[in-house]
DNA sequence: TATCGGATGATAATTACTATCACCCAGGCG
DNA sequence: CGCCTGGGTGATAGTAATTATCATCCGATA
C-alpha cells in the first residue's frame, strides 16, 4: 500500500465521463424517466471525488437549477444507490450502535435487518502491515465491516416478502424489521 | 475464517464479568465518578452482545431506574467510548455521504475532520477469500474504512488547538473543522 | 399530441441526537 | 461523619438530517 493507492483525480476524470455516458441507457434499462434533475445529481456526483452530502450536491445544483429541491437531491441519491449507479459511504447504520468488546475484532451486519454480529478473523486486525502513513495520512487504523443476509433475512427475502430496506430507499410498504433482535414497525 | 471467527455468547460472558470488575478503577483512575447510572449503563452494554442503540440500553435500565433519562444514556454511551470502554460501531460519519465511484474500492477517512479519500488496495478486495457463508450468514461484500489522520489535521492537533470531533464528543468550544473542504462551524 | 404514472417542489413531520439549566449527590476535606 | 463543591443527572427545548405527504408537473409510450 503506497501513495499509488489513493485513486488520483486523473483517473476520476476519466471515469467520470465514461459513466456520465452510460447513464441515460441505464436508466432506461432500469425503467427510470430520465429527468434533467436526475442527470444533473449524477453529473455532480460522479466528476465530485470528495464523497459529498446530499447538502453539498443541492448546493453546486442550485447554481444551476435555482428551482431544485433538496428532497429531490436526498431522494435522487438514494435512487442512485438503489440502481448501483452510487455508493454510500456511510454504509448501513441510521442510528449509532455501541460495543462493549474494546478487543480487537471486526463486525458483520446484516444489510436487511442490521443485526450486528462480531466477527474476530486475526488477519483483518493486520490489514496496514504496520504502515504508519499513507501520503499526507497518518494511519490509525481500520474497521472491516462485512455485509451479509442472516438466515432469517435470506429466507424473508427468497420469499419475496421485499428486499432491503434503510433510512432512505424507496418504496412505500409499511415493512416489518428486526432491530437488534426487537421487532418493531417501520415506514418508508 | 470459519464458524470459529463469530464471537461466542460464552466468551463474551465472561468478558463482560472481567470488564465490569474493572471498571470502578478505570473510573477513578480517569477521574470520573462512579455513579449508579454510569455503571448500570456499563453493565448494560457489555451484557449485550447485540450492538445495541442508546434507546435500546434506555428501555433496559428503566425497568431498574424508571428515573433514568435517555440524555444520560447518550451521554454515558459517548463518555464510555471517549475513555476506550466502548466502541462506536458506526464509526466516523454523522450524515451520508455518497461516492460516485462504483469500482471496487475502499476508502481512508481523516477522524478529525472527516475527510474521506478513495483507496484502492486490491488485496482488500479479496478478505473473503471467495468465502459465499459464514453460519447462518450469506456474504455479500465487505467495506474497509482507514482511519487517519490528514496532514492538515496532523499540524492542527499538534499545536494544541484542539483534538477530535464528532457528533457526540464531550466538550464544548466551538471549533473550526473543514467538512469536505467547505470550512464551517460546528458546535459541540 | 393526448394520456398517465412516475418525478418533483414545497413543506410538515420524524428521528436521533445535543444543549441548556436547575438541582443533586459522589468524593475529598476537615 | 457531616459540610462543600463541581461534575453528573433529569427534564426539556432545540437542532440537523432525512423522510413523508401531496398537489402539480412532465417524460415516455401509445
Amino acid at each position: 500500500m503506497n501513495d499509488q493507492t489513493l485513486v488520483t483525480d486523473k483517473w476520476r476524470a476519466a471515469y467520470a465521463a465514461r459513466r456520465l455516458a452510460e447513464f441515460t441507457s441505464r436508466c432506461r434499462e432500469r425503467g427510470l424517466a430520465i429527468t434533467p434533475q436526475r442527470v444533473a445529481v449524477m453529473r455532480v456526483l460522479v466528476a465530485s471525488g470528495d464523497h459529498p452530502r446530499a447538502e453539498t450536491v443541492f448546493a453546486k445544483l442550485r447554481k444551476e437549477y435555482p428551482n431544485i429541491s433538496l428532497a429531490t437531491v436526498h431522494r435522487t441519491l438514494e435512487t442512485l444507490c438503489a440502481i448501483g449507479e452510487a455508493r454510500k459511504v456511510t454504509p448501513l447504520h441510521d442510528s449509532a450502535r455501541y460495543d462493549g468488546n474494546t478487543a480487537p475484532h471486526h463486525h458483520l451486519v446484516c444489510v436487511r435487518c442490521r443485526k450486528i454480529r462480531d466477527i474476530d478473523v486475526p488477519e483483518f486486525n493486520d490489514l496496514l502491515h504496520g504502515r504508519q502513513s499513507l501520503g499526507e495520512f497518518q494511519l490509525l487504523g481500520c474497521a472491516v465491516e462485512v455485509q451479509a443476509l442472516c438466515g432469517e433475512c435470506r429466507r424473508a427475502a427468497n420469499s419475496g416478502v421485499r428486499t432491503p430496506n434503510s433510512r432512505g430507499q424507496t418504496h412505500n410498504l409499511k415493512q416489518r424489521i428486526t432491530r437488534e433482535g426487537e421487532t418493531l414497525w417501520r415506514k418508508h
